[in-house]
DNA sequence: ATGGCATTGTTTCAATGA
């Protein structure tokens, strides 16, 4: 079975390539980010459609989250109770006996500014969370945009990128404190190519040029870890007319 | 140091993203 992550960049504008995707890939569960939809607007009916069930949380021009499932989605939970925000970024849900959390990491702006110190307050408090939902979850699978690239092997460029925003210190030591929740980074329990990369920015042809960054990730408790047997990132959406910043990232977990 | 590109809405430019 497989769990996958994208960051739409607005599902008004990715919706028939969303669509798309979903009848040709068939994923059985797919976490959303960026969704900037208002819950009113949320297509439901066509995503419904395509055989999927569907729990969201979004809000106006920003933000933005969305679990789908062919399986029934239950014990919807939006928010992180150690940190009430506004910005709709975090809804979680149990799918065939699976936990998964939907994520949208703040972006953080640059370092040093009031939308950086935002982005450690609210990855402190995801931590804590974390912590206490691995607990209680042994099946734990959190997917989502992290902004975050872990390692210098995530970067086109880690020496322009150095101590830059997604990829500063604290911002790595804080997604360290993810994993040592008791996760997995699940594309790092493979070989991968060199270069792999979740993000592109629009400009200078940076998909192009593969001047990316890997700042989607898959993280999974030990457990589902241990049911892991691929991961990979779906350059071909990258590809598209229209596409998003971010291409999906996808684990696969054995039954 | 800035813009480069895309998306949104209090739109015809500013704010935000990464």
């Amino acid at each position: 079975m497989e769990l996958a992550s994208w960051n739409v960049n607005s599902l008004k504008v990715r919706l028939p390539q969303l669509l798309e995707w979903l009848i040709v890939r068939q994923p059985d569960i797919v976490c959303l980010q960026e969704t900037k939809l208002e819950d009113a607007k949320f297509p439901r009916l066509e995503i419904e459609a395509a055989g999927y069930s569907v729990a969201f949380a979004g809000q106006k021009t920003y933000n933005g989250v969305a679990l789908l499932a062919r399986q029934p989605l239950v014990d919807i939970a939006i928010g992180n109770p150690y940190f009430p925000d506004p910005q709709q970024r975090l809804i979680a849900a149990t799918i065939g006996g699976i936990r998964v959390i939907c994520a949208y990491v703040p972006n953080g702006q640059e370092v040093g500014s009031e939308k950086y110190a935002y982005k450690l307050a609210w990855l402190a408090a995801l931590a804590r969370w974390l912590r206490e939902e691995v607990a209680e979850y042994p099946h734990l699978a959190i997917a989502g945009d992290f902004n975050i690239a872990p390692d210098d092997r995530d970067v086109h460029n880690p020496v322009v990128w150095a101590g830059k925003i997604l990829c500063s210190e604290a911002e790595r030591t804080a997604f360290r404190a993810l994993l040592d929740c008791g996760l997995k980074d699940s594309f790092r329990l493979f070989d991968q190519p060199e270069k792999s990369f979740s993000w592109w920015d629009y400009r200078m042809l940076g998909f192009q040029k593969n001047l990316g960054l890997r700042i989607d990730h898959l993280l999974l408790s030990t457990p589902l870890a241990q049911r892991c047997t691929a991961s990979l990132i779906d350059r071909e959406m990258r590809k598209h007319e229209r596409p998003s910043d971010h291409a999906p990232v996808i684990t696969v977990l054995e039954p």
